[in-house]
DNA sequence: ACTCGATGTTACCCGGCAGTAGCAGCCGCC
DNA sequence: GGCGGCTGCTACTGCCGGGTAACATCGAGT
């Protein structure tokens, strides 16, 4: 998108105005190579500057990496959190929910491509740091949700995180399938269609006895 | 679990039971380091041979992550689709496909360690031969419950498609969340909850109107 | 028991890439 | 107006690991 190498090459910048670019830029090549495909060589290229100017910043790839992720942890974080609280009408809180992993990942607003790739897709899950910041995102937000699910349910907590990693699990696969597919429908619509789907599902648990068979 | 090293160190096997046994080999050491971490040596060194022994079955380490990869796709893709197929009941149905990506995960009859990772977790997305793989066993899957989706509820297939991914999606997500959370809840019991949770989200669409604010 | 080919081994090559040493130019400050 | 330090660059090192060349060993057939 945004070709930020050899508009400036050679250009003198402030410490932290320099580091907000390399960040940009190797959120760039790593979104879109990869961790392992990403060469330092490219971020710095990408950035229009070179690579001994990228570890005056940061000490190594690792943490240039660990930087974006936190970033992005928080922000999806603060988000699916801010879709709870903002209502105590659990069905609104279902398409909040829902909105909120389909706005991350179409970062429409942001300029930020692509950048829940880097949480939802790592290639470097066997990173024991980044296997550890990943499953905060996901154990922290399951959690935010089971809270609910287990007071209004009654089940116990095992099964409100189960049925509650079924709910996220559910809008992070499809905000990512709706928008490596193009978008085949409008935001709004398959927000729509997946809050029906979850709220029926979820409204009046634990009722049992819902045998009806035949298709 | 079962080493393979030095219970035969130098012993002559034929084409095909070498071939087998560095597949196994080089399963475990994919699934516990993922691709990047796993070196040709490693491999070698479990199945108890040399690194060149390896190369004569195998042209390169790419084609040997794809055999294994080849093999589990077809796994759950078979699993998938018997499930839909065994029975014209769509409770049941949602039923069986629980359960396959559970007993898919859970590897527990077959010696099977984890081989679902190399095709829900890998590390190599970024190789076109690997993803054209992983997308295939995700969009196969999809269609065959969205063939149904669509036919009984009336939906566009577009919006079939979306529940069918929120299904098939919840199904993946949860079974390894139940497996890494060390099987919090019986098998059984984590099925019958999410085969409730879906069945009463799918099994009245596409009816409108389920307004009933409150939590 | 000697040969021949299949099966294995040791020991190497070499390319890619993270990280670094040492040098060059720009700017403020006395 | 030249000196110091900060910012940046070119050019290198070192290692890890995929892939290979050349040599060794076993066993079947005659």
């Amino acid at each position: 998108m945004t070709d930020t190498v050899d508009a400036s090459r050679g250009a003198r910048l402030p410490r932290s105005a320099r580091r907000k670019q390399l960040l940009a830029a190797a959120q760039e090549v790593f979104v879109s190579n990869g961790y392992h495909a990403a060469a330092m060589d490219d971020i710095a290229v990408r950035a229009g500057v070179s690579k001994p100017v990228l570890y005056q910043h940061f000490p190594g790839k690792l943490d240039l990496y660990l930087a974006l992720l936190d970033t992005h942890a928080e922000d999806v974080l603060g988000r699916v959190r801010r879709a709870l609280a903002e209502t105590d009408d659990n069905r609104i809180r279902v398409h909040n929910v829902l909105t909120a992993y389909f706005d991350f990942v179409d970062g429409e607003d942001r300029g930020d491509s692509g950048a829940f790739r880097l949480i939802f897709e790592s290639d470097l899950g066997n990173e024991p740091a980044v296997r550890e910041r990943v499953d905060r995102v996901g154990r922290l937000t399951m959690q935010a949700v089971a809270d609910t699910v287990a007071a209004d349910t009654g089940l116990s907590r095992e099964q409100a995180e189960l049925l509650s990693v079924a709910l996220t699990g559910a809008a992070q696969i499809t905000a990512t399938w709706w928008l490596d597919a193009n978008r085949p429908i409008p935001k709004a619509e398959a927000v729509r269609l997946l809050e029906t789907l979850q709220w029926r599902g979820i409204s009046h648990f634990p009722l049992q006895g819902t045998e009806r068979p035949g298709g």
